[in-house]
DNA sequence: TGACATCTTGTACAAACGTACGATATCTTT
DNA sequence: AAAGATATCGTACGTTTGTACAAGATGTCA
C-alpha cells in the first residue's frame, strides 16, 4: 500500500492542478492562458495556487530561463481516488450509483460511451485481486 | 428557468445536509446519530452547520417539544445537480466520462447497474423537453 | 549598459470553515 | 416547585481559502 498523506486539495487548487495535468509542464502564465475566459483570476492568484500546490506536495517546479515550470509530482489517479471518494462519501454517503444515475440522467453521458464503461466494468470483473 | 441562487456549500455542510435529506425531519441529536461512529464532530459543530445550513435557505426548521426539527427547503436533486457541476468542472475540466470511468474501474459499480445506467440513457435519449 | 518587460518573493487580508464553549431557556420527573 | 436533563443562542477563535499588491530579481533588446 502506498503512503498517501497529502494535505487535501481545496477547491481552486483542485482547479489549477488540473491544469499543470493538462498541460505536463507549465509556468504561471501557461496556466492562466488556458484558463477559460469566464473564470476571472489574476495571475498573482494562480501563483500563489502553484505555490502551494508545491508547498502541499502535489507539484514541483524547475527553472527555465527565469521563470519556474511546474509539474505534477502526484499520479492523477491518485488524486482523482481521493477526490472522488471524498466527494461521494459527503454527497452520497460512500455510494457512487445515484452519482452514475444523476450523470446519466442529465445527458452528459451518450449511450456509446455507457457500451464503453460496460466492458471496462467486465474486464475488471476478471482481475479481482485485492487492494 | 428556475432562479437558483443559493450560497456555495462547504463540505461540512454538504455531509450534514444529505443527513438531514437521508432523514427528511431531524433534529441536531437524530443528525448526530446518524453519522458514522468514525466521524468524530460534537454536538454544538452539528448545530452550528445547521444553522449556517438555514440561514443559506438549505433547511428551515419547526419546533418539537424545546427542540428544532430541521427538514430540507431545496430539492436534493438541485443540489446535487450543481454539486456534482462544480465538481467535474473542476476536477475534469466540465467532462464527466472520465468521472464515470474512474467509478466504473473501480469496482464501484456492478455490471447490473451498468445495465440499469443503460436504460435510464434509452429513455432519456426519447423525452428531450427543455427543463 | 541601461531601460523594459517578466518573474518570483514576501506579505497581506477579509471571508469562509470547522469546531466548540458558556449561558440561558425549556421540558420532564419527582 | 425544584432539580436535572436537554436544547438553543450568542459568540469565539485558530486555520484555510481566495485573491492580490508591492518590491526586488532576472532576462532581453536596442
Amino acid at each position: 500500500m502506498v503512503q498517501n498523506d497529502l494535505t487535501p486539495l481545496s477547491p481552486a487548487e483542485t482547479e489549477i492542478l488540473r491544469l499543470v495535468w493538462e498541460l505536463s509542464k507549465a509556468t504561471v502564465q501557461n496556466v492562466v492562458d488556458r484558463l477559460p475566459p469566464e473564470r476571472q483570476i489574476g495571475y498573482a492568484t494562480v501563483q500563489t495556487m502553484l505555490r502551494r500546490l508545491e508547498k502541499k506536495g502535489y507539484v514541483r517546479h524547475g527553472r527555465e530561463g527565469k521563470a519556474h515550470v511546474f509539474m505534477p509530482a502526484v499520479r492523477r489517479e491518485e488524486v482523482i481516488g481521493s477526490a472522488v471518494g471524498s466527494f461521494v462519501d459527503r454527497l452520497f454517503g460512500g455510494d457512487a450509483l445515484p452519482l452514475m444515475h444523476y450523470l446519466a440522467r442529465h445527458g452528459r453521458i451518450s449511450e456509446g460511451d455507457i457500451e464503453k464503461l460496460k466492458q471496462i466494468v467486465n474486464d475488471h470483473s476478471d482481475e479481482e485481486k485485492g487492494e
